[in-house]
DNA sequence: AATGAATGAGGGTTCATTCAT
DNA sequence: TATGAATGAACCCTCATTCAT
């Protein structure tokens, strides 16, 4: 079940409000809270403010005193999502010995996150339709540091030489398709033996050996 | 840029209505054309009713003679993109001559339809918070004939053994994050290379050998 | 007591959408009429769309049939009135045998427009502030009317010579605050003492002879 | 250009909170400045009460103390603005040496207000939807003055026998409409021309003698 | 006296859908 | 079958005013 992200405004983002006392950010942290399980259960035309409004225990014109529209509140969980994201799989990434394990650490957090949070990470996949730009942000990022990491693996040997983006976008798409399929969708698979076989495949390819 | 289906509604869909006078047939076309551009350029909840009526060149009243609702003529129309892509995928992939060919037949065609129909192609993509059990349809459906290649593959020996599903859904999700970055999202980089180093991938893994 | 105007679309008006039937003709109709009424008697702000489409007996959408805002038939209606004024007003003048007699009659004319059409004439005042534009409209077509009159009774020797727009203003000025100060906050003043007043004040001014 | 009105609160009106501190006093002179540029260039309701405290450099719940409402400081601003006017007026007026010349000199210096406050001068028009009785107030009390000093001139026989509110009301209304039409939108036209002709008018009429 | 967050009624506008012609 | 006017629920957002600090 998707919890409400426990602290959800770490760093300033920009163009957020930033409160001056302690009960706005009271305030602004339940409206984020309210919104995230809101777009996330419902999506975002579905929603309303008062939806939202409603959940967070707040009046209806509070919502604007920190947000100007509810496309601002979006784009402002997409980014904080997008994060999230980051720093929950980072850990297991950095604990990894070597490049081919690094990558199968960042799919197994990936899928345990998206399992988690299925309903919430609905709203990073829908922001392609409601900001775009957001959305375009995110991946970009997401690809950026995978293909970082193919090519430190690739300058230490670890893996071929000539790996880079177009290979980090593949591993993405098979990510973020597996979490869909086997966290969102799934019923109960294994979700080991998902990350091992995509595994194998993303280490050794198809063919025959 | 992105084209009208020139002949959209080949066969039957449950609950479609097939109109009886040639008129009707064409008034149906009409529709769907105009559906396909206006969801593809402004998206499901941008486009209104009025706006495909007025494209299409008919009164606001006739076109609940024809759908349901919005979100009917939306499924009418993943459904027979859905079979576009296969229609348009299937030449390719039936002459390669061997299962890796065939994957890279499959992406290479896939890459080429996003290239040429990406404002189209968004809708399959915008399916899945508007009519998520006809884009859950077309993805099993998809990864369904992927992982059947792949098995038949196997047992022809000219993939490892043990592929099935898990693996098309990883190869699902690369080619369509492909499609987006570089067909869509893309500046005129090169397909063949893109789909060259992705082949290699699917093909051979990341590691060394 | 004010009268809903009983014929209020004469001529096409700009950007005034046309009714292709006569069911469309009747609503457009008791719309303006309807927002007449609610206009004059609570002012442009404290009339709500809900208000005028009440009156008129057609649910709150059709309004947006006709009409793209609350401004929008405002503006309408100015014009409209604008034009009713002047209908009023110029078979009294046209009566009149010369040039100072014309002034007389247009005053007259103009009380007596006021003073039955009190709450509508409201309108057109309010657009100052509400619709500048269309303000500037009405005064300066009205002005150029008055201008052209006197200017005409100076060429037959009726007037003394020179006289033009500024006289004009002045006239319009004066007509406009006695029709505010005896047709509307009046209680029961002889109006024709008012013109007979104002009239001589006209035509041969305050000095002594 | 307009300017804020130096020193705006002269005298207590009903109603009006007289701050006991200097600050307070600063305060509220802030307030009723800030009202009168944001009144004047915006009107009444598309002024918000943010608008004036921003302006004023004061928090928003400072307003409340020294204003019950945003009607009750447009009030109190009509009234000042109405002082103002007789103010700035009253000294050409009591230099001029006989009745006719008065009222020039009235004309004279009304136009010139209302050319260098002329947003400003909006204000005391907009009342009429605003603040009918504030309007109605104002306008008695200049037409009163008027009227009083026509008597005296009729008195002193340096005008006819005779004039009094009608003439006053009538003379009212040109001033106004010529400080419209050459103060306010007027675009460098001579005022001394207008002055000239408008006050033939007045004394002399259209007439031939 | 000052601050600024909180309140919530209210209003304009949209638009999918229905219906009379 | 086609037309286009009619319907009205729904929704986003504003903003004057209140209140806790």
């Amino acid at each position: 079940m998707p919890q409400p992200a426990a602290d959800t405004v770490t760093e300033g983002q920009p163009g957020l409000i930033v409160p001056k006392t302690e009960r706005g950010r009271r305030t602004l942290r339940a409206l984020l809270d309210a919104a995230a399980l809101e777009f996330g259960a419902n999506g975002f035309h579905a929603t309303g403010i008062t939806d939202i409004t409603r959940r967070a225990g707040v009046a209806l014109g509070s919502f604007y005193t920190y947000f100007a529209s509810k496309e601002d509140i979006f784009r402002a969980l997409v980014s904080d999502l997008s994060g999230q994201v980051k720093t929950e799989v980072a850990p297991h990434v950095e604990a990894a010995p070597d490049a081919l394990s690094r990558e199968r650490a960042a799919l197994a957090g990936f899928l345990d996150f998206v399992t988690r949070q299925q309903l919430i990470y609905r709203i990073i996949d829908e922001a392609e339709f409601v900001a775009p730009d957001a959305y375009q942000g995110h991946y970009r990022k997401t690809v950026a540091r995978i293909a970082a990491r193919l090519e430190d693996g690739a300058a230490k040997g670890e893996l071929r030489a000539g790996v880079g983006e177009v290979e980090a976008w593949a591993i993405a798409g098979m990510n973020v398709f597996l979490g869909l399929r086997y966290g969102v969708w799934g019923e109960g698979e294994e979700l080991s033996e998902v990350v091992a076989r995509a595994h194998r495949l993303v280490a050794e390819g198809l063919g025959r050996r």
